[in-house]
DNA sequence: GCCAGGTGGTTGACATGTCATCAAAGCGGC
DNA sequence: GCCGCTTTGATGACATGTCAACCACCTGGC
């Protein structure tokens, strides 16, 4: 193995802050959508992927791809938010395997509730902060680096029969 | 409530771009660890933690604040991995109620062998595909985003008794 | 010195996520 | 049409994290 080449100062700075931040951010963002809304932010984030769809119902499948969630964990968790009415299932037409997620009325009402406090916290504690030049600056990296990172995927894909 | 200030395109893409590369940039790191070294990620931590103090040994408290993890978290991590052999548990000379973690012969070598697979996932999946400029911007605005959490919580503490 | 209240750490019950396995249904070659 | 192989989603066992309760010990006012 070669010498490593450990991170610098400014490297380290930027890894750790990265890493303290997710934390941060994530605990804070999760308290305040649980305190004013009642939700956690898998079902946040469940509820607001269905309601971009057009018809507010998808498949199972589909939805565990864009949220890049096992389907076992989307399974799991659509069953808790299932018995608490926020979503329901239902059969596949086209595919007698497959199953189709819906948004409730509930559940409908839930993330119209949900959203403008969700929202305002994330400007409050993130993007109000940054300038525009950061704002295109991590957007930029972050897709950068999920790009490269979708790529690496692919290629194990092929590679590991 | 007044109208909401939904994200505009860019401040969207900063937002997505962030949370997408949160999560593949976890998974893979996490795998590749576990892969290489046989250590999860909360495993590492706590032993680069351990390993960075002078004498190899930390107060469960002080440890945890560090972390940013619970401390009822940490009491069951430490159970773990102490039951593997990679910590141990020992009296705090000073303070009766307390315990100081310390990290074994085999601890130590577990980090010295995960350290440079790990720090080159990082650089190979994160750091080298960033420009200097961009490495200076995410360490300016991750440690910002800290600082205002930071404060945030120390308000609360105060405010809430 | 002693007691009230705070602090440090552990524990058990529970929520959530992961992994391996499974059944049912689709798909494709013959 | 049939059979093997894949895909979809569900499920159970297990690992991990959270929350609330708890004990032991410290600390400060009296």
């Amino acid at each position: 193995m070669d010498a490593p080449r450990w991170l610098d100062e400014r490297e380290d700075r930027a890894w750790r802050g990265y890493r303290r931040m997710r934390r941060l951010l994530d605990l804070e963002l999760a308290r305040e959508l649980m305190q004013d809304a009642g939700l956690s932010e898998p079902d946040y984030d469940v509820l607001s992927d269905l309601s971009e769809t057009p018809d507010q119902r998808l498949r199972l499948s589909e939805l565990a791809d864009r949220m890049l969630w096992s389907r076992s964990r989307l399974s799991h968790h659509l069953s808790r938010m299932q018995q608490r009415g926020l979503v329901i299932r239902e059969e596949c037409p086209s595919d007698g395997r497959g199953s189709v997620v819906a948004l409730t009325a509930a559940g409908r009402q839930a993330v119209e509730a949900a959203a403008p406090g969700h929202v305002a916290a994330v400007r409050r504690h993130l993007i109000d902060l940054l300038t525009a030049e950061e704002i295109e600056a991590l957007g930029a990296l972050t897709h950068r680096v999920v790009d490269h990172l979708a790529a690496g995927e692919q290629r194990r894909g092929r590679a590991e029969v």
